[in-house]
DNA sequence: CCGTATCCATGAAGATACTG
DNA sequence: CAGTATCTTCATGGATACGG
């Protein structure tokens, strides 16, 4: 016993732990705000720019999803200009590992753009 | 230097390491049939009954993509019935660790369904 | 057993314009 | 600055039927 065939009785129907958790964190950017947001808090444009191309009404749906999944906090600060702040709460800190590994295993396999010219 | 800031520049206009890599494994089963893999070599049909409720086109697919990226290899035997066994490659093994950790996170923190019936 | 071939519904996300 | 409000496009993936 002990380690067993953890692999063998994995019966996913009704919703399984890699599902649940990829679920959570599926969606354009959401990777990627995640891995922003391990730096610290950002403001919604802050995060808009790093981002690169992604659209307003987009980035607030993911960052509300985010949200409702418990991964960050949205704090208003009642001033003006508005001033909204992002931050990941505990649930989402948990997720670093997982990030920093898909970070790591990103440049170390790129994606192989059909092997074109190659031969 | 040495540490720095990493979260500093991360212009990710163009593509960067963690939206490339989640690129390689979004899809509705993608993280599923690597977790899965993970525990060795698996036949089409044995894939697909751990999956629970994925149809055999989708499957078909998502497999041929992940072929595409490198992940898995498909090797087809030339006997009757036929039998096609995938696993995975170096560089979709070094995916364990991720995989594992979000399976870890995933029991952590279940998706919050709605705070009904609560309070 | 391991697929293809069709057809179809849904929803994710971009473009664009407007607002407190 | 940080969003809504519309409208539209497109790819994902399910259902179903058939084939080597």
């Amino acid at each position: 016993m002990g380690k067993m065939n953890r692999f063998e009785d994995y019966d996913c129907s009704g919703g399984c732990p890699v599902e649940n958790a990829l679920e959570q964190i599926s969606g354009k950017w959401k990777g990627l705000i995640i891995y922003h947001l391990l730096g610290g808090t950002l403001r919604f444009n802050e995060l808009r720019r790093r981002l690169g191309t992604v659209t307003q009404r987009t980035l607030t749906k993911q960052l509300r999803e985010l949200e409702e999944a418990g991964i960050l906090t949205r704090e208003v600060y009642a001033v003006v200009p508005p001033k909204v702040e992002y931050s990941l709460t505990e649930k989402g800190q948990k997720l670093q590992a997982v990030v920093e590994g898909l970070h790591a295993w990103g440049i170390a396999f790129p994606t192989p753009r059909a092997a074109v010219a190659e031969e």
